[in-house]
DNA sequence: ATAACGTACAACCAAATGGTTGTACAAACA
DNA sequence: TGTTTGTACAACCATTTGGTTGTACGTTAT
């Protein structure tokens, strides 16, 4: 999942498709590599589950998919969690070693 | 930086990283690879920023650095964004031509 | 002083990756 | 019907990447 945002064409797809629905030829109208390469990065989009496609006509139509992008947002969010409970934790050793040798009653 | 994040053995490296200070051979310790193996993922974390080292002795003291992991959390928050104003915008489309041709007075 | 430890870095290798062109096929259009 | 359009996919290429081993060097311990 990470892969698939690691690269930034990828994350302008991604943008894109956020902001509308859109068929594959369109999008790789934007960019200056081949229709080809513009297919693959929607396909690795897509099996990280970033994008999700749909069939209308000859087209495929991609949207973003918001559900991943809020999963991939959790993870890091959970990162940040577990710094914060760090620094909770150092803060009580603190906290006991503030209070260990002798003037507890201070 | 999403590169960065993109191996789960280098996620793995910032998550204990969170959690304590570790050389770089503590953590080598701890996976199959060799030294100079994880010794590139600590490399590759600290380019991207997500990681910072401090030199003690002969060791290299590694720590996660929580601004970085804020700053990927923060670009997905908004992702996310663009998609509840993409869902705006489609509200207000709706609301438009709910109201277009005659019974505004509804 | 010598040995062991922790690190950095270069050289190398196999696999993955981002890109290309070419082919095939279904849908839309003349 | 024949042609164009949109897509998928295979084959190929250059580069990157995750891994290895080996070497060098400063720091700690004997």
């Amino acid at each position: 999942m990470f892969h698939a945002l690691a690269i930034s064409t990828r994350r302008d797809i991604l943008r894109r498709t956020i902001e509308r629905e859109q068929s594959v030829s369109t999008l790789a109208s934007d960019y200056e590599m081949s229709f080809a390469a513009v297919q693959k990065h929607v396909a690795v989009l897509e099996e990280a589950g970033l994008i999700v496609k749909r069939a209308e006509g000859r087209e495929r139509l991609v949207r973003a998919n918001p559900e991943m992008i809020a999963r991939a947002r959790a993870l890091l969010a959970r990162y940040e969690e577990l710094w914060r409970a760090r620094i909770a934790r150092l803060d009580d050793l603190l906290a006991e070693s503030a209070s260990d040798t002798s003037n507890e009653g201070m």
